[in-house]
DNA sequence: TGGAATTTAATTGTACACAATCTAATTTTA
DNA sequence: TAAAATTAGATTGTGTACAATTAAATTCCA
């Protein structure tokens, strides 16, 4: 009986976590002009130049209607570049621009900050990071 | 120098589980008109009935910003009523209807069938709830 | 006591998030 | 191969989130 509302409250702790952490990136990433799903995204392009929006999608798990207009307003901000596919016209690549790359070396020391922000300890990371993931896994088709 | 990636992809983690559980929460709630948001807040007026939009803004850790057009949405469902406090004018009152009490009992399986979605076992709950609350707490202030 | 500081909501503006729908391109298959 | 089904993004509309500002009420305190 106690155990249903335990649900409700570990989501609900899900839920004010995922915000604690974004708004402990602001601080660091407001200096870049970028938002935490920005980040997230150049984050992808740093480690590959190029992707698809479909692929960028599944990484972060968000659909075009999110991420169309993020990635619009990083082009704006001249850090990306959206090309159509020429071997599929349906699809769209996104291409890391010279700016998108010199923002690398200026985020280079954020995740160190975020740490230390977060203030994870090493139990916290060794437990958390595998049964979140876990949890993450196996609701991974939606 | 591996560590460092680690806090980026534990961040990622939760914001990833918060939409996910938002995900598991929308099939349940829609039925009720309900978005994950506004059931959180009656989720706190189904305990007490009557509460200020600071108390609120405190319980679920939301600024006014969100709450004021969260309530206002809340209102015109008259499933609460929004009252400026005859002992202190600064404050506003949230009521619960009997329309909000009524929906009490359709929302009665909720924590159950989340639950049963998310699939949390045990050892998860034991070990995240506390492990969780802990983060949160020590982030207390902001 | 009366002005300064604080507190409480509301407002404004920007940016997600996602359901639902649409369009165009590609693939399937009858 | 041509119609049907699928796929990739874009669009539309609703609803959060939150920073920054504003306005009104209350508290502080010199």
């Amino acid at each position: 009986m106690k155990q249903l509302k335990l649900s409700n409250q570990l989501c609900f702790s899900f839920y004010a976590l995922s915000r604690l952490v974004t708004s402990h990136y602001q601080p660091l990433l407001g200096p870049l002009d970028l938002t935490y799903p920005q980040y997230l995204v150049m984050l992808v392009l740093w480690e590959h130049d190029i992707v698809s929006v479909k692929t960028l999608g599944q990484q972060l798990m968000l659909d075009s209607g999110t991420l169309t207009p993020l990635l619009k307003r990083l082009e704006t901000k001249k850090l990306i570049k959206r090309v159509r596919s020429k071997e599929d016209e349906r699809s769209v690549n996104i291409h890391l621009t010279a700016a998108g790359r010199q923002l690398q070396q200026e985020a280079a020391d954020i995740p160190e900050k975020i740490s230390c922000s977060m203030g994870f300890t090493e139990k916290e990371y060794d437990t958390l990071k595998p049964m979140i993931n876990n949890i993450l896994k196996r609701h991974a088709d939606e």
